[in-house]
DNA sequence: AGCCTTTGACCAGCG
DNA sequence: TCGCTGGTCAAAGGC
């Protein structure tokens, strides 16, 4: 037994995610979310009402030889197929993720988990599509069918946005896997994602009602405290070793005043952020100055976060891996997980 | 002095 | 009802 596990250890640490180790045969179901996921995912529909493609349609402009895949399945088992696929994956539906109780156990798709593809990534078990293997991040981020996607933020961010973006495109490609899933826990529909890597401002105009679960990966063993900036500061407040998980897994809460907001951050052996799950909305602005010195020092282990644009950015560029977070508040009552992962490309 | 991290223990939910 | 697991608390120590 301990062999065995040893060996689902390393599967899974070359995975960088291990959560649940089911169905790693079974072709993924693809289940369209009702409303584009952009849209959900950013709520408020802010640039997003007016999108009307539905996901497919999106996918579909994606790809620029649908005749590779015809099939949402197909297009992830192509992408599953080449490891040098770059990967989409939007899950438009999903099981309620009990916000903190326990949900983590399905954050991750085993897809995922086992097939690593080296690219852009978003995921959303259990639907899910794919960027199949010649369409590169920065293809896929430079389409505008990607940029409609998220035109919510575009709206918001514009260029800035964009660039980030591309910034992280550009380090995907370098070897960096970028993966997003977005969940929801009581409404069933899933928001979707995107990644969104530096933002030069939290993007937490419209959406203060979710809750949200970034998910990041690096691949460098960075700050290892350090799991995110998102502009928000963080107090650890626990440690555990959870189940099905090589990595040790913190708990950090807001330490605004009253906020809800806590966020778990798992990282693995080497000090990379594998995963950040945020967990409840921010009732306030995010910090403009780290009013500590020492978050911006060594940072503390907590994001906490200067979120300012400038200084993000360039410490994302100086990390050479980006990853941010940014509060996706929408669904206002309901309560909403959205999970993005960098996921490094083994190198 | 204040805030944060660490870490073991406790509690609650679920099968 | 019991055991397991995840989440939270709280004391101690550090920066």
């Amino acid at each position: 037994m301990a062999e065995k596990e040893e060996e689902e250890q390393q599967q899974t640490k070359q995975s960088l995610t291990s959560k649940s180790s089911t169905g790693g045969a079974s072709r993924p179901t693809i289940s369209l979310p009702p409303r584009p996921f952009g849209e959900m995912f950013y709520s408020g529909g802010v640039g997003f009402s007016g999108f009307s493609p539905g996901p497919m349609t999106l996918v579909s402009n994606m790809f620029s030889d649908p005749d590779e895949f015809k099939s949402f399945s197909q297009l992830v088992a192509g992408a599953v197929a080449s490891p040098a696929a770059a990967a989409v994956v939007a899950s438009a539906h999903q099981p309620p993720v009990s916000s903190v109780g326990g949900g983590g156990d399905s954050l991750l798709d085993p897809r995922i988990k086992q097939n690593r593809p080296t690219g852009l990534m978003i995921t959303q078990p259990p639907g899910m599509f794919t960027v199949p293997a010649g369409l590169s991040p920065a293809t896929l981020l430079d389409s505008p069918s990607f940029f409609g996607l998220f035109s919510p933020i575009q709206g918001s961010f514009g260029t800035t946005h964009q660039q980030a973006l591309a910034q992280v495109t550009a380090q995907a490609v370098h070897g960096n896997n970028v993966q997003i899933q977005s969940e929801s826990s009581t409404q069933q529909q899933q928001t979707s994602l995107t990644e969104v890597p530096s933002f030069s401002a939290p993007v937490q105009d419209q959406r203060d009602n979710s809750e949200v679960t970034v998910y990041e990966h690096r691949s460098q063993p960075q700050n290892a405290d350090k799991p995110a900036d998102d502009g928000y500061n963080w107090r650890k407040y626990g440690q555990k070793q959870v189940k099905g998980s090589d990595f040790p897994r913190s708990y950090y809460k807001c330490t605004h005043g009253a906020c809800p907001v806590k966020k778990k951050v798992e990282r693995s052996v080497d000090g990379q952020v594998t995963e950040i799950i945020y967990k409840g909305q921010h009732n306030h602005e995010p910090p403009q100055n780290n009013k500590r010195g020492r978050d911006n020092d060594n940072n503390n282990n907590n994001n906490n976060g200067s979120c300012n644009s400038l200084n993000k950015s360039k410490r994302d560029q100086e990390t050479s891996q980006v990853t941010t977070t940014e509060q996706i508040s929408e669904a206002s009552d309901s309560e909403e997980h959205t999970k993005m992962s960098l996921i490094p490309r083994e190198g």
